[in-house]
DNA sequence: AATTAATTGCAAATAATTCGCGTTTACATT
DNA sequence: AATGTAAACGCGAATTATTTGCAATTAATT
């Protein structure tokens, strides 16, 4: 994905393509862990960006699909693409410590819980492991 | 388990059998659905208590392992008894609706997640879904 | 009943997230 | 390329969840 494929995106939808979009956009998917609104903020080049702006712009993205919540019970959100695929996280709960469980069990589940639930449509999940890494059990 | 239950638990570990942790428990041991930090408040019988207490008492009880923290991306955590078992949530991103998912795949991922992570330990995970239910659908 | 450390309530601090609004900007149209 | 317009932005302030410090209270031990 790169910027022309961004401004695609955001056009097929009829939101403009402008630069602090198109840096998050960039930038989520330049990384490979979940960021908190101060991790995006500091990270976005030079450009200062206001922190309404990146709240909106998250939710923005995140009503669309493209990106995804996720909560590490640190006291704040972060947030990933979407499209880096179906993975999980392991945090641990002694230091800030967080690895990708690639493994995804949860394939397959949508329909299961489609059936079982009042529910219409599944647009997404989240599951996170909690535990203590190797390092702090020492 | 009953309020003599409860004592017994606390004082395992030297804490004391409170009157407000008393109550905690028991509302959360007598309700089906995850509560957060106002709807406990509301729920705890006459008696004020004071926000302080019950934050500091969830947390409490969250590092015994006693009840797990959840996320419905509504703003505020949500808690339940761990001992209710192992089971999920599908979150409408529409209303506030809520319901439970029966059907745990996450069992034995534990061990699966120990093998290839860094972590020494698994205490909790949790498993989220989000979605639109029939009603808002329509 | 007395002692003591743990727990509480209160009030204030902290920190994440949201909101209102005047200004700026992307982009469709000319 | 210039223009019009709704969408998006930045700023500052409001809101709201959660945490903290401290003096007063209380559970549990003696």
């Amino acid at each position: 994905m790169n910027a022309t494929d961004f401004r695609k995106l955001l056009h097929a939808k009829s939101y403009k393509a402008t630069p602090s979009r198109l840096a998050m956009l960039a930038l989520l998917s330049r990384v490979t862990k979940p960021l908190s609104v101060p991790d995006i903020r500091k990270r976005l080049g030079g450009k200062h960006y206001d922190q309404a702006t990146v709240y909106r712009t998250l939710l923005m993205l995140k009503k669309m699909g493209i990106v995804k919540q996720i909560d590490f019970q640190h006291g704040m959100s972060y947030y990933e693409l979407s499209a880096r695929g179906d993975h999980h996280h392991v945090i641990c709960t002694t230091c800030e410590r967080i690895e990708d469980v690639q493994e995804c069990c949860v394939v397959g589940m949508d329909s299961l819980v489609l059936q079982q639930s009042g529910f219409a449509e599944i647009t997404q999940h989240s599951l996170e492991f909690f535990g203590i890494c190797k390092r702090c059990k020492a």
